[in-house]
DNA sequence: CGCGGAGGATTGTGTAACAATGTTCCCATG
DNA sequence: CATGGGAACATTGTTACACAATCCTCCGCG
């Protein structure tokens, strides 16, 4: 069923950049916190400044930088308020998206869905083999969003996959110590029980996740930079 | 206890424009789907494009326009696919709200709480009153904002913020009768029901609400341009 | 040591131009 | 008459340069 018409005028200049910018954000390559002038970007990419500013905007729309009028833009950054702030809002997603697929198939999800999730968590099982952490970070991402998307509800599964971006970068700097193969283990029960038993244990797992985000932070003992408008010079 | 430092540069020119614009859309001056010429509106308000573009970005990101390259800005448009999904969005953030608050605050909830409540409440009374079509809306949507305010939750009541910005405009071509006080009454129930009862309600609520708009809009009964790329020429 | 202010750095906005794409409309052709 | 091809035009995307507004640094003064 070919789409009305699949308009694509080249990718202009603003979304080329501002996948550019996110992928070196994400990967880590600029650091939470980290300025980005306009000029410098600007001259590294051989573009104008105002596409350098039409990407800025972008990213801070997907909150992976933060602009403040005059000062500029710097790559976002997540403080424990932060954290639970976007637990809260994902856990809203979540559940509803479950409650959505429960309302709709009940305990028997067609096999259509369940495929799908199955599939991410085969690939979250894979990437956690191969020991890969980044890897292993965006698949686990993308079982959540497997669950969200088959509720079949646009807009959070919209609101979910920006709050899933702005969570890899939030993750970008840690590294959390899990035994290999738990994950995946966790979340395939994690899966099922949402299907068997609805959404209620959605909140239990952000939970979880929440305190082991919170601990590897804390392990980096180091004084965490907290993003204070400026850090008291 | 003052704010570290309330920096107050002059509102940037994209920043009122934005207001502006905002206005302008929500008062119904522009008309859902009316497309928004850069040069135009440049000239209208004495600015340059790119201020201009620079506000259609962020009236974008609040989805009052749309925007798709080459092609420009327009206000956004609604069909019931759009309805509903917003309608789960807005019942994934108020159930969740609801929740958070009774997690906190059982069924008796601080008056702190309640008092914001009761004087959206009042304040939709009163517009109710006055027979303020416009007034009302608002005042209806403040009520259900101040429920999930008092959740003290950033990003839900933000997200929802938003959801609520985008209704106004969907709403703004139609008007649905209601019996004068009904809605009021309807809400102080409402309210009362989610302390009493719980999250339960709100989807309920909501559903009826959707309805509502349904209806409204099958009554306007002339062809409804459906949101398509292109109406088939 | 704190404070104010000069000077530089950076962002915000404007003007003008051109490139890239979309839209309209005329017209030759069947 | 319909239809497809294209020119001509309209609109958006991008650039370069300039200047204004604001922030930031650092120095000298009390």
């Amino acid at each position: 069923m070919p789409r009305r018409r699949e308009r694509r005028p080249g990718p202009t200049a603003v979304e080329t950049l501002v996948e550019r910018l996110h992928s070196e954000i994400l990967s880590g390559a600029i650091g939470l916190g980290a300025p980005l002038r306009e000029e410098e970007i600007a001259e590294r990419f051989d573009l104008s400044r105002h596409t350098v500013r039409g990407a800025f905007a972008r990213l801070a729309e997907q909150r992976l930088v933060t602009l403040e009028p005059y000062r500029g833009a710097r790559v976002a950054q997540f403080d424990d308020a932060a954290l639970i702030a976007m637990q809260q809002l994902r856990g809203a997603l979540e559940t509803e998206a479950v409650r959505l697929l429960r309302d709709r198939h009940g305990s028997r999800w067609p096999e259509r869905i369940t495929e799908r999730i199955s599939a991410a968590l085969d690939r979250l099982g894979a990437a956690e083999d191969a020991g890969e952490w980044g890897r292993t970070l965006r698949a686990h991402g993308a079982v959540h969003q497997a669950i969200v998307d088959a509720a079949e509800s646009p807009r959070i599964a919209e609101e979910y996959a920006r709050l899933d971006g702005e969570t890899m970068l939030m993750l970008s700097e840690i590294r959390i110590e899990y035994p290999r193969g738990s994950l995946v283990a966790e979340h395939r029960a994690y899966a099922q029980a949402l299907i068997d038993e609805g959404e209620g244990l959605v909140r239990t797992h952000l939970a979880h996740s929440t305190e082991l985000i919170r601990a590897a932070r804390a392990e980096d003992a180091r004084p965490r930079p907290q993003p204070g408008p400026d850090p008291s010079p």
